[in-house]
DNA sequence: AATAATTTTACAGATTTCCGTAATGGGCGA
DNA sequence: TCGCCCATTACGGAAATCTGTAAAATTATT
């Protein structure tokens, strides 16, 4: 098992709930609660260079402003960071998000090792995701279904440029344009006719305003 | 002091956090963390009805949907039973919601008696937040600038209808025909038109996909 | 009652959306 | 290499949005 845990979240009351419950449930002899991610990371910075390094990483991913200003301001900030400096640090991200293209991309591009989603369980998931992460084995919450990331409707990258930039006020011809400065392709308005109208089949939406009321509220974009 | 407090906050990791924090801190005798609103609600009836009722609530807004079809889906559903029940009954709201308007909203329509925006000190908050209610004051995290909900534009009942419609996909002719139908007035066209520019020019949107991602972002539709 | 101010409505034009059809072009197996 | 499939692109037309201006109706003021 672990001997060093370093948890970050936000939330006052989330992380004196999981620093509590693994301090009771688990042998783990360091076990550190942080509320801002650069104070998370000074304190695996410090570890590290003492060469008593943090085994574990726990990590939410959105992050509220705060007093000071901040140099790490989200969850992938910090996993970015930790990564470069200790590829053996195994890290787990306790979030709220449910979306499994987003999560799927944490495995691939962040390299993380489990994904436990916020909810009635987390905490008995958390546990369960710190035994597989210790054995090297990957974990994510049981009802999230990562391969439907690449079956059902789900938006991938591309689908959620457009949608974002819709959602902010640009039309389609100015999307097409900016797709074209950032070499992006294909990128003529009458592809992105054709991806938006597809999207209205998929989530049943009449217009462009629906499609983005509904994705908002389903908090896809 | 409050003998017995019933929270409701469906996160398993915070609600632990609420739990233990309030436990270690206050003298209360019971203290009872429901992960459900309907389980909050029955065990708050229960004790009503036993004439032992439960002093003090608190509660999220936001409730996930779990594997159980649910009566009460929300922290205001909750609020709306509980308040009809037992007007004597203290209620803090413990939610991530920042909006003074909304916030505002709860205090007047749902008459709760505190509230506390998770954060970075929503514990120490809340502990304060039990004191002052225990001595029937209110309490609002000290962060939150309530007088900002007057001077913000607010959306009437007749921009909310307009909008509302609009996020469903109905176009600008057939709320027309719609306002009509239910013998609403104004109900033209182009009266709808301006109070949209207006909303454009209002809450800085380029155009109207932009102007409903924002409210919606906002909770406001 | 008369006038002023505001709101509602009509209308027009430029732009954008939405949804067809059809042309172009690249990848891939036979 | 040929032919086929598919994604991309071009284009056109009907509908909808967005922005003006101005007339009509309503409300407020004196």
């Amino acid at each position: 098992m672990f001997n060093k845990i370093l948890i970050a979240e936000d939330f006052q009351d989330t992380n004196k709930g999981i620093v509590n419950a693994l301090e009771t449930r688990l042998p783990i002899k360091t076990m550190c609660g942080e509320l801002y991610c650069d104070k998370a990371y000074n304190r695996f910075k410090a570890a590290l260079d003492e060469n008593q390094p943090f085994e574990l990483l726990i990590t939410d991913l959105s992050f509220k402003e705060g007093p000071v200003p901040r140099r790490l301001t989200s969850g992938q900030d910090l996993i970015k960071e930790v990564r470069t400096h200790d590829p053996n640090i195994k890290i787990i991200v306790n979030s709220m998000i449910e979306n499994p293209v987003q999560i799927n991309r944490l495995f691939t591009e962040y390299q993380i090792n489990g994904y436990v989603c916020k909810g009635r369980n987390s905490l008995d998931e958390l546990v369960n995701a710190i035994y597989e992460v210790c054995q090297n084995r990957t974990f994510v919450s049981p009802h999230i279904n990562l391969n439907s990331a690449n079956t059902v409707f789900e938006l991938d990258e591309y689908d959620l440029m457009i949608l974002k930039d819709l959602a902010e006020g640009f039309t389609k011809k100015e999307i097409s344009q900016r797709l074209k400065g950032r070499n992006i392709s294909p990128n003529s308005e009458s592809t992105i006719d054709k991806k938006v109208s597809r999207l209205f089949d998929q989530f049943e939406a009449k217009n462009t305003h629906h499609l983005i009321a509904k994705l908002i509220k389903q908090g896809k974009i």
